[in-house]
DNA sequence: CGATAGATTGAGAGTTTTCAACCGATGTGG
DNA sequence: CCACATCGGTTGAAAACTCTCAATCTATCG
């Protein structure tokens, strides 16, 4: 959506394309660039101390990508890796700065997408504390899945992205696909039941 | 910060009090007004379906607030409370539109001060994933002690804001002084060894 | 000084993680 | 095109951390 808005304002475009599972930047590194994806996938990730890795963001077609460490005028803190095969525009910070001075509509873009974006993480934050790991990995099923159809998420990612492990993932889907909400194909998954996979009681257990 | 570089565009000003533990506005409703704290200190919590409570923010004078949802273009996602007596400036959302065109230095300040907050509630996020609730509370004593150093946190606001219960937090406490890291005063406490509270190790025990 | 909100501490319960072993899908080189 | 290597997935059992519930204590304030 962002790129669209902002293509005709670019003077110096160029591409780089990155192989799946190619890290874009690393978390730490001062931005340089803002980032579009002309294709692919990309995904935000955090690696702690302890080696534990979080799932912050997805990205896709069009979307925009690293605007917040530029915006807040800080290191990344977290990188961004190519989860599929990616071409990205890329713009320099003072290209960026000239665009927004004269079309000020990407600003009002950017802190849209922003502002929304901490609303869903505070929300992710109360959610981690107040759920339980079973309805936490229901939604994310639903989000992941829902985003990006036709990619197929790991284990691994929709723990990363749910804040658990991905034994329990598996265990969890498991018992969904018994309760006939998901069904699982190959290592790819649909879901059947959107709505009863989010209002989920969870006292079932088979 | 914010509200100095604001105040002089301000045509039509108020301001509203509010007392210890009112509400300023409460999760779900439609933004209407920016606020500015003149005086006294603000939380924003969020409660969720089974009642449990989580500290997304706090804001002092001079902060603004309301400005995640505004510019979202999204209802409130939590609530603020007044945690002290509270004095307010209040900015429609008419009059907000307008200063942001004729000063754009406002928008700009507002991004930057999004931005870090997003970066921070993924930090946390990425945290409570994967640290112990010991060491999340004591980043939390650091955190909230040195922003607001007179005011007494109590146990609850505490867990609140690390994504632990207060029974919890009083424990780490007792524990944290029998290290001399903190020091119990009634209700209050004060940090002896910010660095070591901080790059605690926690096999400790006493 | 009594009332009340907040703090402490203990013990037991419960979810989730961890570690480990094993299985199955996918893709590549011979 | 098959065989094998590898990556991802599944499942079990035990351990661990934190929460919950409950009882008790103590600041603080009218």
């Amino acid at each position: 959506m962002f790129y669209k808005s902002v293509e005709p304002y670019i003077e110096k475009k160029s591409e780089i394309e990155f192989k799946r599972n190619q890290i874009i930047y690393h978390e730490g590194d001062e931005p340089k660039n803002l980032y579009f994806i002309v294709s692919g996938l990309v995904g935000l990730f955090h690696i702690s101390e302890s080696g534990k890795e979080t799932f912050f963001r997805v990205f896709g077609k069009d979307d925009i990508l690293g605007h917040r460490s530029y915006f807040a005028e800080e290191p990344y803190h977290a990188s961004s890796i190519a989860l599929t095969p990616v071409v990205l525009a890329v713009i320099s910070k003072e290209e960026c700065k000239r665009i927004c001075e004269v079309n000020p509509d990407l600003i009002r873009e950017v802190i849209r997408n922003i502002s929304q974006d901490l609303g869903q993480a505070e929300l992710r934050l109360a959610g981690l504390f107040d759920k339980t790991a079973h309805k936490r990995i229901s939604e994310s099923l639903v989000y992941l899945k829902l985003k990006h159809p036709n990619y197929v998420w790991t284990r691994k990612e929709i723990a990363e992205y749910a804040g658990t492990t991905f034994e329990t993932v598996a265990r969890v889907m498991t018992q969904l696909e018994k309760q006939n909400l998901i069904k699982k194909e190959g290592r790819d998954f649909s879901i059947i039941n959107h709505e009863q996979l989010l209002s989920l009681d969870e006292d079932y257990y088979s």
